[in-house]
DNA sequence: AACGCGGGGGC
DNA sequence: GCCCCAGCGTT
């Protein structure tokens, strides 16, 4: 391990296991779903959720991913499209993508019997250092640190650690405190606890300090400056583009949804037809579709946005007249608009409801 | 309307 | 090794 020198002091590690480890027993969380019947690969699949959304909505989401795909085998037999219908909603793809990647890769190369060290769950793809430690510790009760925000966040403000944990610099910084403090028993509570206090306590504007087993030794507590850790990401400014989305309706009350690429945005999702503000929509679909439409509604616009940018889209309710039906291409299918199996991004999910909502008026 | 999240991949 | 990418719920 590299030892940079620290800029403030590590303060002992018993004791600060000791101290969250108490408060674990007393407020710690031991019967969220995944904490029931513990496996890796319940862990797996509950950390990877976790890592881009909060507890109460993964709740849903992990029940029902898993009485759909209870064993990592079935996860690795299924389509992907079942993959991405259940986790249509949460946001980020790729993970889903990768989740089934790896699957395979467990399936193949492991036997179907999760990897039980960090370095083989790393080679995992979806799986970096910190979630493999979380499995590590969760599911094989082995020593090994984590650092997801939660802990970035308890630890920045009990250091007082400056900078934005983007940078390579802070990070290592934050890993080197994580590792320090880690215990050598109770690795699954420790790392529990670790991230039940970033989620419950030591939150981003209110940190409930008062209840905080670390206020004693806190160093931003003492110095009244929590709310200025973590360092906050340098903003740039959000472009804003435009787009017409297609809800184009078939003689069968059908719609047409349309395979997306399996990178960039809505990664392998289906998705509505999207084309650019200034096309002429009949024209292109004409094109583009082989598809006779006529317009039947231009819907208000919306906003959705992205990490990186806005997407200002309207909605045009189209009526399919004829024409030569070029769905046969796998990347297009003619779908009942009130059937739900089919992974599409949230504000299609949404459109799809309103229009459910407006036929039935 | 900001904000932040863990890891992959491009450079 | 650094930086950009990604989608949603929360604040």
């Amino acid at each position: 391990m590299s030892s940079s020198p620290s800029p403030y002091p590590l303060h002992d590690a018993d004791q600060f296991a000791q101290q969250v480890l108490s408060w674990y027993d007393d407020y710690g969380r031991k019967d969220l779903p995944w904490q029931r019947q513990i496996t890796p690969y319940r862990v797996w699949l509950s950390e990877i959720m976790l890592q881009q959304t909060q507890v109460a909505t993964v709740i849903g989401y992990f029940t029902r991913f898993i009485e759909q795909l209870p064993t990592v085998q079935a996860l690795a037999a299924a389509h992907e499209d079942q993959v991405l219908a259940l986790w249509a909603g949460l946001g980020y793809y790729a993970r889903a993508r990768n989740l089934h990647r790896a699957a395979k890769q467990v399936v193949e190369q492991f036997a179907g019997s999760f990897p039980e060290t960090v370095d083989e769950l790393e080679a995992l793809p979806g799986i970096g250092r910190s979630t493999a430690g979380a499995i590590v510790s969760i599911a094989y009760g082995k020593r090994a640190a984590i650092l997801d925000g939660n802990v970035k966040r308890v630890l920045a403000r009990y250091h007082c650690v400056e900078g934005w944990p983007g940078k390579t610099a802070v990070h290592r910084q934050l890993w080197q405190i994580a590792e320090h403090y880690t215990p050598a028993e109770r690795s699954h509570a420790y790392t529990q606890v670790m991230m039940d206090l970033g989620a419950t306590v030591c939150t981003r504007s209110s940190p409930d300090c008062l209840r905080c087993p670390l206020q004693q030794g806190c160093t931003a507590y003492a110095e009244g400056t929590q709310v200025q850790f973590p360092g906050k990401k340098p903003k740039r400014q959000t472009p804003v583009k435009q787009a017409l989305l297609l809800i184009i309706i078939n003689a069968q009350g059908e719609v047409l949804l349309q395979k997306r690429p399996p990178s960039g945005i809505w990664g392998s999702l289906w998705c509505l037809p999207q084309c650019n503000v200034d096309d002429a929509v009949e024209t292109w679909c004409e094109h583009q579709l082989n598809l006779e439409v006529e317009v039947v509604e231009r819907w208000s616009q919306r906003r959705h946005t992205f990490s990186h940018y806005h997407l200002d889209y309207m909605p045009l309710l189209l009526r399919s007249c004829g024409g030569a039906d070029v769905v046969a291409e796998q990347a297009s299918q003619w779908y009942p608009i009130e059937k739900r199996e089919l992974g599409v991004p949230a504000p299609v999910a949404t459109l799809l409801s309103e229009l459910v909502a407006k036929q039935r008026e």
